[in-house]
DNA sequence: GTGAAAGCGCTAACAA
DNA sequence: TTGTTAGCGCTTTCAC
């Protein structure tokens, strides 16, 4: 790898006139023909990580998702990505396993590498985004929040909540159960408080146990819909707060020899390539990648020197019913 | 940010005392806790972007699949971060979107980011790995293979090709067809000389059209689906070659208004939350978290300075019949 | 075992 | 417009 004192050398001028032809600096035509050549001709590339240490920042952006193998973080992820490429920054994707600990230690490298900023979604409460804030490094919130003063994007969780457990009341369904996240994160407080709002408001019948938390993998969704199917009145109807447990459940009713379509389920998110899908399982879309390339967009403002005071975008979900086909 | 030099003045040694201590290099116990204490009063960390400008390497992993959003290389991803990890390696995840001008910009990056190596999926046959291997980089191919004399692990295509086709034989269908990937890509190409060698050998009726070639993705899958339903004497069963084409096939039958049980489908891949399993799809596990172990396992070790001859693993697939319920 | 000092490749004052 | 020069924070000889 050539370096910019090579380039200088065979070009005949100076480091500094190299280094200002490869940042668009004011440099005259014609040395700027010259370093052009010489570069081309060493095929030299800009040490990125010279300029990153003089200049303690670089072009990538972090992002720091719990689990890569969601569909939904991979939408989001897409939509993140899409966006940074725009701006000819790249993007670094990290995998946190909603482990507090991996998290840190992604957020540490995230600083240490001078990234130029990150975007995530939230292990636990308890992020630390103090050594990256201290950096003046920007950061957005996405799906999850914090309780950190960072930027935010996120979806209307109640009202995806209240779509999704309407849809079921309207179908017919009269004891309609949810399986929730894990207790303790705001987004999924707020998908079943929708639920509640609305079975309590329509007066269907709701029992001890009808609300369940889970994990938010395949495997909880599962436990919890059987847990739900071992009560001594079961529920006639479920909703799931996200689309990997719903997976676990349909997988649960199947295992329980129950037809889909005489027992109501909602998804808030959408059913991978499922097929064909049970006409009776409502899907509340959720703009995943739309949430990533709207983080991704206010992340690149604060990168560029934006100023304003911190935001909160809320996007709202969409409802679809009949289900798509995909 | 504390620098070293910070650190070096509290703890009253010099600025290389600090360095070694933080590299397990010799210095005395009694230094040792000085640096130590000194260190985590000021929440020192090491500034990773000099050390790789001074050491013109880093701990880093460069990744490169063609599409992130499909789950057999998030599974891939997941295998190389987990064994990336256990080094205290980080990944890097990029998308080339198959496209061979994404991919080399990536690969420039990680070149000028002095990543310690790189893992990708070729997009297509004709990948400049040169500014990457002028530095002495390692290169590990998976999945798919290049001409360019690197690493390799794959699996054994032909071998999965076979399985798939004679599963299909056996359960009597009769008139098989093969939705293979793009031509010129050799996965692509040993896959459906599987599938050719077992209609051959047990001399199944083969039509004009029997082998379509489609892009990886869903609506590839769905158009050759469609095209083989149009033929006049068209297929009773189907060898798909990835898990989005299969996907896309299944759509079309579905659409037909064709019962799957009706219908021959044999997957090389895992068919993603399917449920319930069409009980007559076929499917070959392919590997995919243990490519990507096997992948990073490898990189690793050239990045540790094994220097044995290039090495290409064959990983074997392994038939799940009847499918699994997940 | 420890310190002084040079330098990785680049950018940004400051001068000219 | 252009060149000179001083670092960015670290590692690594080379002395001691």
């Amino acid at each position: 790898m050539a370096t910019i004192y090579e380039v200088a050398a065979l070009a005949g001028v100076s480091p500094a006139t190299v280094s200002r032809v490869f940042n668009g600096n004011t440099v005259s035509e014609e040395k700027q023909r010259l370093v052009r050549d010489a570069a081309q001709q060493l095929g030299f590339t800009p040490n990125k990580t010279a300029r990153r240490l003089r200049k303690q920042s670089s072009e990538i952006i972090c992002l720091l998702v719990p689990d890569i193998e969601n569909p939904f973080f991979t939408a989001l992820a897409r939509g993140v990505e899409d966006r940074a490429q725009e701006s000819g920054f790249s993007v670094v994707l990290c995998n946190t396993d909603d482990d507090p600990a991996k998290e840190l230690r992604y957020l540490q490298i995230a600083a240490s590498e001078h990234m130029a900023g990150v975007i995530l979604s939230p292990a636990s409460d308890e992020v630390d985004l103090g050594a990256i804030a201290s950096l003046g490094r920007p950061v957005v919130a996405v799906d999850r929040t914090t309780p950190y003063p960072v930027d935010a994007v996120k979806i209307d969780n109640r009202a995806a909540g209240i779509a999704a457990t309407t849809a079921l009341v309207e179908a017919g369904f009269r004891r309609i159960a949810c399986i929730a996240g894990p207790a303790g994160i705001e987004e999924t407080e707020d998908r079943y408080l929708g639920w509640k709002q609305v079975v309590t408001a329509r007066k269907t019948l709701v029992r001890d146990g009808f609300l369940q938390h889970a994990n938010f993998r395949v495997d909880g969704g599962r436990a919890a819909m059987n847990a739900l199917l071992d009560l001594v009145q079961p529920p006639d109807a479920v909703v799931t707060t996200n689309n990997l447990m719903a997976i676990g459940a349909l997988q649960a009713l199947h295992e329980a020899g129950i037809d889909p379509e005489d027992f109501g389920v909602a998804v808030l998110g959408e059913l991978p390539y499922l097929l064909p899908p049970p006409s009776s399982v409502v899907q509340v879309r959720l703009p995943a990648r739309h949430l990533g390339r709207t983080a991704a967009t206010m992340l690149l403002e604060r990168i560029g020197g934006d100023t304003q005071p911190l935001r909160t975008v809320v996007l709202r979900a969409e409802i679809a019913r009949p289900p798509l086909s995909l």
